[in-house]
RNA sequence: GGGCAGGUACCCAAGUGGUCAACGGGGGCAGACUGUAAAUCUGCUGCCAUCGGCUUCCAAGGUUCGAACCCUUGCCUGCCCA
């Protein structure tokens, strides 16, 4: 039974920052062998982004350790608090999540879970399953339980104050509510990144107050973004979605550095770090940037990105698919011209570039390669020949063809 | 309820009557260099345009030849006092 125990901690341990308390979790863990009861894990997500990127796979692959183990996994998705807003300051108004759109985005979440856990094996649950009907009476009762001297102690809260921000009653409700779902699913873990030490902590206290063996706290680092500095998140634009299409997955996982690379190894990967230091930085980076392909866009999509990739990059060719082709017609062209357009308004049909101003930009910094040649004029043409083919290269990644359909 | 401070481009942040499309930093984009590395260096970074024009500095009014800058009201945020 001890040789079991420690087959458990040796992989759920893997990787933690944290865990209040080990000791606890050693009794659960026991207990569970001993009756062959597996534990309740839970871990929230915010039902408005289910684009799910790398940074939640941190999360996601513990919780698939815990459930290759045989524990029940619940994937908490809190609509309810989705509903009230987000804890993030400087927000602007948000529309409250219909119905509808929750059901879709849990659809949506399924969808990319399942690539890591077993669909079977995972119960989903929502929040405003308990927290819809709960009369205000109750929420004040919740909120009887817990000390404002104690909610300032969360970092975000301090800081803001500190700093003059502001700080809303509702962002208090928030570490409450995700407690209290700690309380209404009777949960024996709770997973979450270091950030949400704070609230899941909370959920500790009030299982004790509500006569239940508080959780054990166990806290995941945060994924770096691309930029190697701040967190992976969708609000930094600094994230590799899992439905980013495999040619971009590759491409933002080659363009990490070296010392990130060893860091996606670390936390997303189960290599053996040391095997990876002894290969070229370049050849390590390309079979992280596959295997993860891989992983999520399957052996096609894998061998396909490295391909373009080399071609594109590494060759500096043409890629065999484009980012766009565009059909011109003659109609597009006015009598007195003939075949001939403006440069930048035909960059401006690619739809790759914002604003004239910016195709402008473009040229004079000779980023613009028209049909194999550099062009630099913000204020030249070009003249097509019917039915054949332009290749357009924009800046060093994006590709269009442009053609002149009869 | 009263007093005070503040709201400037993607973010931070200068500017406080004309020389302001608005200093600087971050971010982004591009070029050089490369392993599409990272780091570094350089340039660009409201929109349209050949000069030049157009729409911006929380919102709406107002003063003025002229306002991001002054006045009024409103909205928002923080602090202090009750």
């Amino acid at each position: 039974m001890t040789n079991e125990l420690d087959r458990q901690l040796d992989l759920i341990l893997r990787g933690t920052t944290e865990v209040i308390q080990l000791e606890e979790l050693k009794a659960k863990l026991l207990r569970s062998i001993k009756e062959q009861c597996p534990l309740k894990i839970k871990a929230g997500f915010d039902p408005t982004a289910p684009d799910l990127h790398l940074g939640h796979t941190v999360l996601i692959q513990k919780l698939k350790h815990f459930q290759d183990l045989g524990h029940q996994i619940l994937f908490l998705i809190g609509d309810f608090t989705g509903m009230i807003g987000d804890p993030t300051g400087v927000s602007e108004t948000r529309k409250a999540l219909t119905k509808e759109q929750v059901r879709e985005n849990a659809t949506t979440y399924q969808r990319q879970i399942f690539k890591i856990l077993d669909p079977h094996k995972t119960k989903i649950v929502f929040n405003s399953e308990w927290m819809g009907p709960m009369t205000a009476e109750k929420v004040v009762e919740i909120a009887a339980h817990y000390r404002v001297a104690r909610m300032m102690e969360r970092d975000d809260f301090q800081k803001r104050f500190q700093e003059q921000k502001p700080i809303s009653v509702h962002e208090f409700l928030y570490p409450l509510v995700q407690g209290y779902d700690s309380v209404a699913l009777e949960a024996d873990v709770e997973l979450g990144g270091t950030d949400q030490k704070f609230n899941l902590l909370v959920g500790r206290d009030l299982q004790r107050d509500y006569g239940q063996q508080p959780q054990v706290v166990m806290t995941m680092p945060l994924l770096e973004g691309t930029d190697g500095v701040r967190k992976m998140s969708k609000s930094f634009g600094n994230y590799i979605a899992l439905e980013d299409r495999p040619a971009d997955m590759f491409g933002k996982l080659m363009s990490v550095s070296d010392e990130l690379m060893m860091r996606y190894y670390e936390l997303l990967t189960v290599c053996d770090l040391s095997e990876v230091k002894q290969q070229h930085p370049m050849e390590a980076k390309k079979a992280l940037a596959e295997q993860l392909v891989r992983q999520y866009h399957g052996e096609l999509g894998a061998q396909e990105a490295k391909a373009d990739f080399q071609q594109r990059f590494q060759k500096r060719d043409f890629p065999d698919q484009p980012d766009v082709e565009v059909h011109l017609s003659l109609s597009d062209f006015s009598q007195a011209q003939g075949l001939s357009m403006p440069v930048v308004d035909v960059l401006m049909r690619t739809g790759l570039i914002p604003s004239k101003g910016e195709a402008r930009r473009l040229l004079a910094q000779h980023a613009i390669q028209w049909d194999g040649e550099k062009l630099t004029d913000p204020n030249g043409h070009v003249t097509f020949e019917q039915g054949r083919p332009y290749p357009v290269k924009i800046g060093k990644r994006k590709f269009a063809i442009i053609r002149v359909e009869p």
